[in-house]
DNA sequence: CTGTGTAAAGAACACCTGTTCTATGCCCAA
DNA sequence: TTGGGCATAGAACAGGTGTTCTTTACACAG
């Protein structure tokens, strides 16, 4: 099979976006504008080439009919575990195979899926402490998180301080050989670590703050 | 929650059959059609029934955007309405019966039940700017509103500012003929107004901050 | 009976959306 | 240079599609 020009999986993964962040598929002005192309009928000529070499599938004459074909039906996950507490000087508990059972886990919530956005791994951690206030976050709080190892410049992340033995909530900046981590209020200094300090173990996807 | 009728069970189903044999969600009169209605506005009729009650959403005038909350519709979702943004130095739009129409909603959520606790009046606002930051409520966060007058001591509350014209979010203290307003960060100091000063237009029930 | 609320029919409107047609520029082998 | 395949632009068309408006029918409480 041969490659996808730049274009191509530009809009491949485009509409997997959609369809992840949307519930339902992009009609093709949709995918002209997210994609910024020119014209409606690059848009076309591009989507049968896709269709021909089996990347997705469309009904000919029926708006918004696109299907992709990388298997990715999205089964609502909106239970999601509350694996653990996360506190200054606490280690957070790791998820493992174990923790994803939504129905074994001992504590769960359930979280609209316009959150989680169909992203798989995803877990629940509640706050103890006010320690990661300078990130607008409260003891108590509860946070949604993806399991990752690694995250892009500026994206919010619990990070793990090996010589502090601590972790906490910031956005995460990778310089050279150190790490700045910046809070999410302005008003306050951003801290700078070493890089082998540093361990990331997942990406905020949100907070959820809620009053009795 | 009141029951469904017949006929909405039976386009339920129909989109949860369309949606799993098609990959991509019905029109309005491939429902007709499928369900034998007579009319296109029978079918938007009931779709917008079963949306205020938490079995779907859709995207106004967008085709075929109708998303199914599978799983757990029963109880466990609540659709809200998002009738405005709160922003320093602007009023915050009042709820009317209009606003509560959720299916009238220019923008609307879906909150687990959790969140809402079964209270009535609940509605959305989304922040605008960074002057709750001492609120730990930061820029683009959405607040979930109870739509009361009065609130007890201590409770987080959208707080009208007569002379300043201006709308926050703070603990209430209620002290002789003034009233405290404590910001959620400890580090900060509160603020002291006067009765008459203060008009209280909703307790807050929960803060919800997304990431992408 | 009268009024009110719910449910439904049918039609019409305005915008959405897939499709198609023509024209243009680019690369590269003949 | 010439010609053909590839990619793109822009516009226009026809049918799809969500929405709204008016009218009708029915059940039920006052």
């Amino acid at each position: 099979m041969k490659g996808l020009s730049e274009k191509q999986e530009r809009i491949l993964s485009f509409i997997e976006r959609f369809i992840r962040e949307n519930g339902y598929p992009p009609s093709i002005r949709d995918i002209q504008a997210g994609c910024r192309i020119s014209s409606t009928s690059v848009v076309d000529y591009n989507l049968k080439i896709l269709e021909s070499r089996g990347y997705l599938q469309r009904s000919a004459e029926v708006s918004r009919s696109i299907r992709l074909n990388r298997g990715m039906h999205d089964d609502a996950m909106i239970n999601v575990p509350v694996i653990g507490v996360i506190a200054a000087g606490n280690p957070i508990p790791v998820p493992t195979a174990e923790t994803w059972d939504v129905t074994a886990a001992a504590e769960k919530m359930v979280v609209p899926r316009e959150l989680t956005r169909g992203r798989e791994a995803v877990y629940a951690l509640k706050v103890k402490g006010t320690s990661m206030i300078d990130a607008l976050i409260n003891d108590g709080d509860i946070v949604l998180l993806e399991h990752v190892s690694m995250v892009e410049n500026g994206e919010m992340a619990v990070v793990w301080l090996k010589d502090e033995k601590e972790a906490t909530l910031k956005r995460v900046y990778f310089e050279r050989d150190r790490v700045r981590l910046q809070p999410a209020n302005e008003q306050m200094q951003p801290i700078f670590v070493p890089l082998q300090n540093v361990a990331i173990q997942g990406r905020v996807i949100a907070v959820i703050r809620r009053f009795d």
